[in-house]
Parts: C-alpha cells; sequence; structure tokens
DNA sequence: TGTGAATGTAAGCACCGATTACAACGATTG
DNA sequence: CAATCGTTGTAATCGGTGCTTACATTCACA
C-alpha cells in the first residue's frame, strides 16, 4: 500500500522453481496459502492496521509470488473479508463465553456481562475489532456465516433485555431504544480507545478498563433506576 | 490512491508551458493552488471517503501537476491535516452555533442540545466526521489549532455538566464518568451510522434522526432521573 | 534592473492491485 | 500404468500511486 516501507530484501528464497523430486524441500503447491494468507494479512493488521496489508506483502510472507494470493482471492477486499470474518469468529466465541460464565438468574447481571465482555475485546485487538465494525473492510451483507453470527449476538442482547424487562429491573423505557443506545456506548468507547481519543479525556491506559466498567455501569443505572416513568425530558 | 478508477482521461488543458505573456490564459502560479487543493480533497472525501483522496487527483481537479501538490504539503497525510483541520472549524461552528441558539438558564437542556447537534452535523457529513475522529487522517496533538478546538469543546460540555449538576439537574454521579459515557453515546451513534450499522439494528435512514434524539433522551434522562444515590451497582 | 525566493513542470523511483500467459503438480480416469 | 485435465503456482506486465529530484518560470523586492 503507502510505503509500508519494512521490507529490506530479506532474504527470499531463491525462487528455484522447484527442485525436481526433492519431496521435503519446497513444493510447488503450498499446502493451505488460503490460510496462511489470511493468517498473514491478520499479523498484518495487527502490525499496521487495516491499511497496512497489501496483497503483495502477504504473499512475501507466505513466500510466494505476488499473484499467488489471486488465485485464493478474487480481490485485495475479499481477503480483507476473510480476515475480518475470523476475527468476528473470535469475538464472538468471547462473547459466547464470557455469557456461559454469567449467573443465569439475573437478566441485567448478564446485559452487564455482554457489555464489559465486548469491551474487554475491542481493547485488547483493537485493529481486528476495527476490521469487523467498518464496512469497508467487511460487507456483512455478503458473507452469510458471519451476517448470521451478527444478527444472533443481537438477537441475544435483544432477548436478554427483554427478560430484563420481564423480571422488573428495567424502569419504563423503549427496548429498542434501550438497545441501540447501549450499543451505541460500547461501540463509541471501544472506538475512542482504538482511535485514540482516550488520553485528550484524561483517561490513561492504565484506567481505561476500570473507567469501561465505570460507564457500562453508568448506563445500567440509568436503565434500571428508573423510579417513575417522568423519564421523558 | 487504490483504483479509484473514475478518470478518463479527461481533456486535460495541452499544457503548453505559458503562452508567452498573455496574462488572462493561464498564469503560471495558480494563485492560491494550497487552498484549491483543500478543497479538491475535501470534494473527494465527500465522494468515497478519505481512502479515495490522492494527492494526483487531487492536483488533477486544480489543473496542475502531480508534483505541484508537494511545494505545499510535504506529504499525502500533511494535506489530510488540512483537511481535517477544515472539517473540524465547520464542526465547531456548528457547534457553537447551535448552543447560541439554547437557553441560558437550562444546563441540561444546553447538554441535550450539544448531544443533538453533535449527532446532526456528523450524519449529515459522515465522512468529515470520520477525517476528524480518525487519528489515522489527524493527529491531533500535531496540529495546535484544532487541538486547542477541541480541548475547548472539551472543556465546554466539562462546564455545561457542572453547572447542571450545581443546578440539582443531575443525581449523584462521577461528573467525569457522565462526561466519558456521554461522549461515547454519540460518538457511538455517530459511527454507527457512518459505518453502515443502523440497518442491522432496525434502523432505517427516515427514523435515524428521530432515533438519535431518543437515545440522547434516554441518556439524559438517565444521568437525571436518579432518585436516591444509590447508582453503584 | 536584477536577483533570489517561491512555485510550478517533467521525469523517474519503488510500490501497489490486478490481469494474463505459461508451467508444474496431482488426482481422476481409461 | 499412463494420459489427461483442473488446480495452483510463476513471470511478466499494466496502470495507478506517493514521493523525490532537477529544472523552468514568475513574482516581489532591493
Amino acid at each position: 500500500m503507502r510505503r509500508p516501507a519494512k521490507s529490506p530484501p530479506a532474504g527470499r528464497r531463491s525462487a528455484k522453481p522447484h527442485p525436481a523430486r526433492a519431496p521435503a524441500a519446497k513444493p510447488y503447491h503450498h499446502g493451505d496459502l488460503r490460510r496462511v494468507l489470511i493468517d498473514a494479512a491478520m499479523q498484518l493488521v495487527g502490525e499496521g492496521g487495516p491499511e497496512a496489508v497489501s496483497v503483495r506483502e502477504a504473499a512475501r510472507r507466505a513466500g510466494v509470488s505476488p499473484g499467488a494470493p489471486f488465485r485464493h482471492f478474487p480481490s485485495r477486499d475479499a481477503l480483507m473479508n476473510a480476515v475480518a470474518e475470523e476475527a468476528q469468529r473470535r469475538f464472538r466465541a468471547e462473547i459466547e463465553a464470557a455469557l456461559a460464565d454469567a449467573p443465569a438468574g439475573d437478566p441485567l447481571g448478564r446485559f452487564r456481562c455482554l457489555g464489559i465482555a465486548y469491551l474487554r475485546w475491542a481493547m485488547k485487538n483493537p485493529t481486528h475489532f476495527e476490521i469487523i465494525s467498518s464496512r469497508r473492510f467487511f460487507d456483512h451483507d455478503r458473507s452469510a456465516g458471519v451476517s448470521s453470527d451478527n444478527a444472533e449476538l443481537i438477537g441475544l442482547t435483544e432477548r436478554i433485555l427483554a427478560e430484563a424487562f420481564s423480571a422488573g429491573q428495567l424502569g419504563a423505557c423503549n427496548l429498542k431504544q434501550v438497545q441501540i443506545a447501549g450499543r451505541a456506548l460500547v461501540y463509541g468507547f471501544a472506538r475512542m480507545h482504538i482511535d485514540g481519543h482516550m488520553p485528550r479525556w484524561g483517561v490513561g491506559e492504565a484506567e481505561v478498563e476500570q473507567t469501561a466498567a465505570d460507564v457500562v455501569d453508568l448506563f445500567i443505572a440509568g436503565i434500571a433506576g428508573r423510579a417513575a416513568p417522568s423519564a421523558k425530558v
């Protein structure tokens, strides 16, 4: 891409097409190039953000010619989509693991747990989170598998909120609004962290996790503590 | 950048160096190329997002050779920074105009007004908002003018919240947490809109402005309606 | 009237994404 | 066992990009 630098002609293999019939040297066919390319791209994302991913560099790291990746991905965007799907898969696994540990009897507690887990993962894997959330690198509607992943997560929070409401843990409120506001809150917080806004708001790296929890708690207190339906300002 | 396409060899001027001494034809010196380049870049941002900005295309639109912009901006990033400063200036003007119309006696109302204005501008100028908020295109710490712009806006909301607290419009709460949560909420909502998440959450383009207002109101109700200092969950 | 700083052009580098023609495998068949 | 054919790699190439350097032109000021 735009001057990723970092490529001194680091010893590429001498590119002999293939050593006749030495089976262990360097087989002409890579084995699982697709997988390796995705891994390389993820590594690149981790190093320099989504912009730093180039097909050529991924191919270089896979020890393969610049044109080879296009046998597996029709375009750079397709590669990015594959990376995003992988990231989304990991994200979902983390969320589900966190929810599995949460008490089933306390819906609002589960809601809180969801928010905390979301923020923790996003802040620990900032570039992966960025890839997932940006439509530029990942067309959710196009890739059915992940799209349903996402829809499932949305449905999950919807269900949890509905349970909380039924259990009387929520004041009078519009559940859809609560859901969107909650999502906007954690999404915004995560992106503020990623985009480097936190220092400007007086939140150091050390306090950011505590602040994340505080913010989630503040929101939950806001929707839970509604004494009367005098909510409308 | 990466295949912005859109450039059929549309009639470039025949590039005669300069017509001897015809003063009105095409002066060798552009006049205010810096300004024109920023405008062209802003236009490009509006058309295809920050990724779609290329120095060459900006130069093309300014009717100037590909190397000329580098007399005014040492790098593409510098150009993007200039674009971001311009966008930030417009953003700030909008916010201040909105606040000027808000009643002075109702701090919480002013806070609400601030949030609404923020969201309205962000959703009307999505790409400009994206540039402002992403550190990739704009290093806030580097450009003093805009940095202070931003610091002033942060200080402003801080003051408004403090006033609201003094006026008894807020329940017992940590003001800093409220400020960060509020920011995360509007930032997240704006970015969700930009990143195309809204359809997934069942919010159509027609309802998005109303939803934005609802979400702001929900948040304000949450921090205002605190009956007792039982805030901590 | 000169002269130097400012600002443009032209040419070229390295890198990128993407396409094409060709070569080497490897599995499926006859 | 061997021919074949689809898969997956290479090599070369194209146009686009950011950026640099050498050179040309103009403007403003001494």
